[in-house]
DNA sequence: TTACCTGCAAAGAGTTTGCAGGTAG
DNA sequence: CTACCTGCAAACTCTTTGCAGGTAA
């Protein structure tokens, strides 16, 4: 299976046609080597520099959102400014470096393991999610 | 020392003038025994109910922003829709009720130690936070 | 052909800012 | 009195929605 069909796929499944505009966003998230991580703002703008067509913001919001919900991109709280969104869809967590507003993966092996010791009533853990902040040490 | 005094204090410490506007406020906010979770609306909201005078939105957000800048006030990620702000400035994580979007406190011995692996060379630590999110177990 | 998709622009939600009148010190 | 504060409304940023023309199947 090329990538291509591969991108399709994903779209298909997630019950959007593959136009040309997603095929790229596809290209631009998945065909890649390392996971990724971006911002709505972020991605418009690479799919600009990359590709002939224009893609306007609100197609991208859309696809974005329709592929979180499937499950192939996961959206990560880090402030309240921007949504920043992960290829990685593996259970991990994440640094975030304060001076450059980037995303690190940390992966569960590297983060000992989160006991949490007191329960809610009727209530049952969804996820847990661990933000590490860094910054420049000097 | 009163309570008055206490919120006059923690106002002029941050360099601000304790009008009455920023004393009902602080009031709101410090007045009560267990700490407290908020967004800027639900603020202007309590503020409003409990005052005879209007307090405007700006206000509040100036406000809680100079507090939160001077450590009275601690900002929490949850989502990218609203801030919310806690009265617990002491290292501490939280559950977050996905039914209700309700904060609830977890303290440090509540949660085990958490273990970072990885390092960033020439970053380091500047706090690590666990979200906890829960919901209805039906 | 038909249902879905696109780009644009306008609308929303939360937050911030500018300004003229008001108040603490 | 002076500098700071207040409320209002307008501006801003990010995100979502409505709509008329375009495209996949």
């Amino acid at each position: 299976m090329s990538n291509n069909d591969n991108f399709v796929n994903k779209l298909r499944s997630s019950g959007l046609r593959p136009t040309r505009q997603r095929i790229q966003l596809c290209k631009v998230l998945f065909g890649r080597d390392k996971t990724f991580h971006f911002t709505v703002e972020n991605l418009a703008k690479m799919l600009k520099k990359n590709f002939d067509k224009k893609v306007s913001l609100a197609t991208v919001y859309n696809t974005v959102h329709v592929l979180k919900n499937k499950g192939y991109l996961k959206e990560i709280s880090i402030n309240n400014k921007k949504t920043y969104f992960d290829t990685n869809i593996s259970h991990h967590h994440h640094f975030f470096n304060e001076n450059t507003n980037e995303l690190i993966d940390l992966n569960d092996k590297e983060i000992g393991p989160i006991k949490i010791k007191k329960t809610i009533p009727g209530k049952k853990i969804k996820s847990v999610e661990v933000l590490v902040k860094i910054a420049n040490s000097n």
